[in-house]
DNA sequence: GTGGTCTAGACCACT
DNA sequence: GTGGTCTAGACCACC
């Protein structure tokens, strides 16, 4: 399901939000779906779950999860989110990011392909 | 000339890096420049010189210095950098955030403009 | 375990440096065994952590550590290692004492039972 | 006649005499020829007279030059130089530089063939 | 003057 | 407990 590297020094609950984050995004995890439980995800990546559990709370934070008390960990649905703050950082990142490539020397068409392939990519079944 | 949040959580050495190396980008410091001392900049931004120091091994790790020992830090030119590792890792975090912004619901167009505002802005006096 | 000159000019973290990648080479530590912890080893080297750090990053940096954060440092498998610039770096220092010690009057065949000698010895258990 | 590149690292009078060394090992410079003054060399390299001074001393030192005072300095002959613990600390460094590309890899018959393309070599007009 | 190394001691993040 | 960051202050090598 989500693969831990614990060699790259990226923190494990990060590569947890991250994973999820993927899940979600590609599709796999769909709104309103539970999730694994803190004990059950830690069994399976033999993490401890209270590592798990501050990825989940992360993932509240950010807007993708949602938590009901005595039942679970869920899925957020995008559309009613607040969300004009983190899009104006992400855009913000983007251009940093494309800022610096343009710098090293990347042509802008190379940029617009990737856009192109990333937007034609049908999301697996969501 | 670079502002420092010592308590967002970001490493100050860290916003350092970053700071220069926009100041590169945008085409402020150029090729072959000097940058200040570490004790010049540490005593203006009045943080230890050994944490500009750290920052400035990382930027020349990352080839955007290059020191003279007994003499200062300089701008690298970027033209004969191996930089074809650090361009794939660029790229695969654009493509990352690519995909998270068009999951939130960003057009593609939006993107588009956002490329080409950035390569029609001329880089100062580069 | 290492042994440790602080008078002769040589950089300490250079001598941790070199004198671990010794023993990792030499068998003594074998892949994911871990490493003392820098507060570890500098008690018993009397010596800073700050320059144990130091020391142990530059490992990372080459190849011969890996770092899992709140837990330690471990030594790092050599099979798919990006090493072909080191290995080209390193061959050219060879070639270069070669050539001084060949100025010097040395016989090749003394050079070449070097090899023999280094390459018939069995590392320890590795 | 050398090449010195600020941009490196190294210390300007090391590679000053690395280069000369090069050049005597080579044969460009022969035994009892005069090498340039410290201020003739300064001039044509751009590079303070005292720095060349320093990598003069050096080499002196490790017995390559000998110095006429008043007249100036003279590549030595290596016969009659007391060179053996020279030697042994250049096959002590090359057996450890063996014994590191060896783990990383490299076979023997690699090495055979470096020191046998060194030996063969002729060295120009020695 | 410049960068490079080292120490002592402190605080924080991660597991 | 582990590594990661930061400070204050010191000494050395290089130019």
């Amino acid at each position: 399901m989500i693969n831990i590297d614990v060699k790259n020094g990226v923190p494990i609950y990060e590569q947890i939000v991250s994973g999820l984050k993927q899940l979600i995004i590609k599709g796999v995890l769909k709104p309103d779906e539970k999730v694994p439980s803190v004990r059950e995800l830690g069994r399976r990546l033999t993490i401890n779950p209270n590592t798990i559990q501050k990825a989940y709370r992360e993932l509240e934070r950010q807007g993708y999860f949602y938590t009901v008390i005595g039942k679970g960990n869920f899925v957020s649905d995008q559309e009613n989110n607040g969300n004009v703050q983190k899009l104006r950082e992400l855009t913000e990142d983007i251009q940093v990011l494309i800022e610096e490539v343009k710098y090293l020397g990347v042509p802008q068409e190379h940029l617009i392909n990737l856009i192109h392939a990333v937007y034609s990519k049908e999301d697996g079944e969501r």
